[in-house]
DNA sequence: CCTATCTTGTGAAGAATTTCACAAAGCAGG
DNA sequence: CCTGCTTTGTGAAATTCTTCACAAGATAGG
């Protein structure tokens, strides 16, 4: 299969985010147009975008929401329900913890760890924190697919280490350092302070 | 001036970093190689970046730690501190104000506000919450420069416009929301939904 | 001063991504 | 069934971004 770019990835995101609004407000067809304008692109690269998976509009009527909904769901793999372990009970880790559209959008927390001893056996929700040195025997009782990183940036190469041992092949890491993850393992950064850089770098610019 | 890719930005702030750690590591001198290294690109890469800017190497030499960063620095707009309002005070809003990286990058946050009556008033650490309604007189008397969005999705346009009224030119975004602002604003999504969904992409194809 | 060794800065080549533009397909109305 | 209007899917063109490759500057050692 062709190569998909990181960039088209994060468009079928958007996309599916659209098609569930217009879905919500009763919309049964959509065209590449609309969907353009309210995910700030150009129907040129809604349908370039969508043609890499296969030609799922109809031509004059555009394309019927529910089923490219569940087309976009299929491509991304969002059919499944995800298991999701948690590591870092912090400030963010319990921010992250009770945000609901995670649940919403299929991606379950199943596992909160941390290394403080302090907080190790506390209990949020329905989950008991548990100890990084769990970590093994808990993330292959709970199959977990996903892992959530959200631990002072010296200490986060050392939990994806481990993490990466214990079989985990996708993780979302929050804390600001660059992290090694061997081939076949996704890695994503959500970073903060680089972001507000950006902005800093626009203000100082214009 | 050169138009700068997004890209190229982010990398910027990243070698930033880089420069940061091999600073406090006691380095004297850099070569685009190693910072190629430790972030994950190549050194051709890093010295088109830094190009576009100026040279601020030496051939055969690499390029000096302090100098490298006090440019840089510059060009990101990071030797003056930078005035930022949070608005929405829930968990994720909390977790962003008890940050201390932020502080220590320059990005001080100066007023906190919230929608819910219940929050207004109260105290966080020397921050009083304030109504969103106390937005334009605060953001004027505070000189914001930046508002971080920490609300739900369905209530981000709205504060975005009124922050955008206010006179705030740089916005970053938390809530799952595609949002529009006029020319002139620079506005940045943090969206962990959609790198969640990029990772369940990845697991899904291999 | 001369040679050997680095490493930068940068045009030019190459790759990837986005935009253009249009034939083909579908519908509506007569 | 024909005409007019719409919108897709997609090669081709244009643009943007990355990598290559090498001349030229800088140092060190003799």
């Amino acid at each position: 299969m062709k190569k998909i770019s990181e960039s088209a990835v994060r468009r079928l995101s958007l996309y599916l985010r659209l098609l569930q609004e217009a879905d919500a407000a009763g919309a049964e067809t959509i065209s590449s147009g609309e969907l353009a304008d309210r995910g700030g692109t150009t129907s040129a690269q809604v349908r370039k975008d969508l043609s890499l998976f296969g030609s799922f509009g109809k031509r004059g009527l555009g394309y019927s929401v529910p089923e490219l909904l569940s087309r976009i769901r299929a491509i991304l793999g969002l059919q499944t329900t995800w298991r999701v372990a948690l590591v870092g009970a912090g400030k963010l880790g319990s921010a992250l913890f009770s945000y609901r559209d995670f649940e919403r959008r299929g991606f379950h927390i199943r596992a909160v760890f941390d290394s403080d001893p302090r907080k190790v056996g506390t209990t949020w929700g329905r989950l008991t924190i548990r100890d990084d040195e769990e970590m093994e025997d808990v993330l292959r009782a709970e199959e977990i697919d996903i892992a959530i990183v959200a631990v002072p940036a010296d200490a986060a190469q050392q939990v994806v280490d481990r993490l990466v041992r214990c079989g985990v092949r996708a993780i979302l890491n929050f804390a600001p350092a660059r992290l090694r993850v061997p081939r076949g393992v996704a890695l994503k950064n959500v970073d903060v302070t680089l972001e507000l850089e950006g902005l800093s770098f626009a203000l100082n610019k214009a």
